[in-house]
DNA sequence: CCGGTGATGCCCT
DNA sequence: GGGCATCACCGGT
């Protein structure tokens, strides 16, 4: 078994958390059934750029960004959707990496996007605020491989569209294919 | 293969 | 009341 990520790791700039990300395991307990799953692209918000919730200010919806790192902050979007992102940085600096594709081992296409993988991993607002740093929470991290990587801007945002802010596994059959993305930039 | 669009509910203005 | 860090489906090519 793997090492469990410790809150060290995500105490860092939300922009250096993002791409050391991927190639990590995410892992989602349920009672005594467990889905071990790798990540193959992420996305990084911070509050002083507009396409990050917390741009405008602490809300009852961002408040867990604004808190310490290593905990899960889920949202609800499009009525129907749930996305999940990681707590980045020193508490005050609101900040997290969105995870937006994973890798799971029999179905690629299973988890190749920020909704499908919540959907596929039962996640939902009631993990909000929980710490992934202790597997108690039923959600976690081990260290896993580093990949070759692609960096672009991120996807299906309509503010802080020049931000190269997202990374992605390269070549890997899961990335989410929303947007068309030129390689190696 | 590709772009357009409807579903659907919560949050913030 | 508008807009949203999405996705699957539809129809034209």
């Amino acid at each position: 078994m793997s090492e469990i990520i410790p809150r060290s790791f995500y105490s860092r700039r939300v922009i250096e958390v993002a791409p050391d990300l991927v190639g990590m395991w995410l892992v989602r307990q349920i009672n005594e059934s467990i889905q071990r799953v790798q990540i193959v692209e992420t996305e990084a918000y911070e509050q002083s750029e507009p396409a990050c919730h917390a741009h405008r200010g602490q809300t009852s919806r961002n408040m867990v960004m604004f808190g310490c790192a290593g905990y899960a902050y889920v949202y609800f979007v499009y009525g129907m959707h749930y996305c999940f992102n990681i707590v980045t940085d020193k508490e005050n600096t609101a900040s997290a990496v969105l995870i937006r594709a994973v890798a799971f081992p029999d179905n690629a296409h299973l988890g190749a996007g920020p909704a499908k993988l919540c959907k596929a991993l039962s996640i939902d607002k009631t993990l909000n605020g929980i710490d992934v740093t202790n597997p108690q929470g039923g959600l976690w991290l081990e260290v896993g491989e580093s990949p070759p990587l692609t960096q672009t801007t991120r996807i299906g945002i309509t503010k802080g569209v020049d931000l190269p802010w997202r990374w992605y596994w390269q070549s890997h059959q899961s990335v989410s294919k929303t947007s068309r993305q030129l390689n190696n930039k």
